[in-house]
DNA sequence: GCGCCTTGACGACACATGTAGGCAGGAGTA
DNA sequence: TACTCCTGCCTACATGTGTCGTCAAGGCGC
């Protein structure tokens, strides 16, 4: 019943209740539905489902819910990339190496994992 | 109108026709439906929709529709991870490259489009 | 000319996701 | 206590996708 499947705005939201560690409803309308223009219920029907995928956790502390996830985010992003590798690359990972190549915007940060995965690939190919 | 939303088994039998060239529905249906297990209607159904979206082309010949892709099986692949990475990841790439550190497979022909990436990236931060 | 098979066009249904309204109970305040 | 908010829960509706069944028109072999 674990790690369902999850729709881009239910993953933003996870992601934002991910970083937030633990909220209540109302925080999360304050600030992640207000930036977008959602009403409470919204929120709510999203935050519901969520848990149903057990994708979040509650507890009631004090009349209120606290959510929280039980993955983080990073943790999160890469199952949702691994996902779509999978089901709509059929497994390969060459579309997206040709989409960064092609001129997607890479951060400092990201080169420099990038330039470490490479040479830990490397590694790996000549003494196995 | 054109180049609007797509699903994974549309894309799936997109790619299919692309990687084709042309292809009536029949060809479809006994290639790529069946070793999927859809029914004719299936096929035909995605391939209709797929045409509404500006996805596929067709025009008639000798009593039969010839189905194309106006774009090349790259070109699409490299379209999707687009929207993927803007409507997903935010835009940022972050989550696909931890995802390749954590374990993915990668082939040496990925490998060395990463390498020849990684060095084209480093080139364009020394001299801009 | 008459069936039979192939082809296309429609209409349908289920499920997932995005988005919301309304109702009922509990907590706090006048 | 009576009134007012805040909270949660339920129900609803539109759209996109995955999957089909059926119906009607055309072409071919007998």
């Amino acid at each position: 019943m674990t790690a369902r499947s999850i729709g881009d705005q239910e993953l933003a939201l996870l992601r934002y209740v991910a970083e937030q560690g633990s909220v209540t409803v109302a925080q999360a309308v304050e600030a992640f539905g207000a930036a977008r223009g959602l009403a409470r219920s919204t929120v709510l029907t999203m935050m519901d489902r969520l848990r149903a995928k057990g994708h979040l956790e509650r507890r009631r502390v004090g009349g209120v819910f606290q959510y929280s996830s039980p993955r983080s985010s990073a943790d999160l992003m890469r199952g949702v990339v691994h996902s779509f590798v999978e089901k709509t690359l059929d497994g390969s990972v060459s579309p997206f190496v040709s989409y960064l190549v092609e001129g997607a915007e890479v951060s400092d940060e990201e080169l420099a994992e990038l330039e470490r995965l490479v040479a830990k690939l490397q590694s790996q190919r000549q003494e196995p």
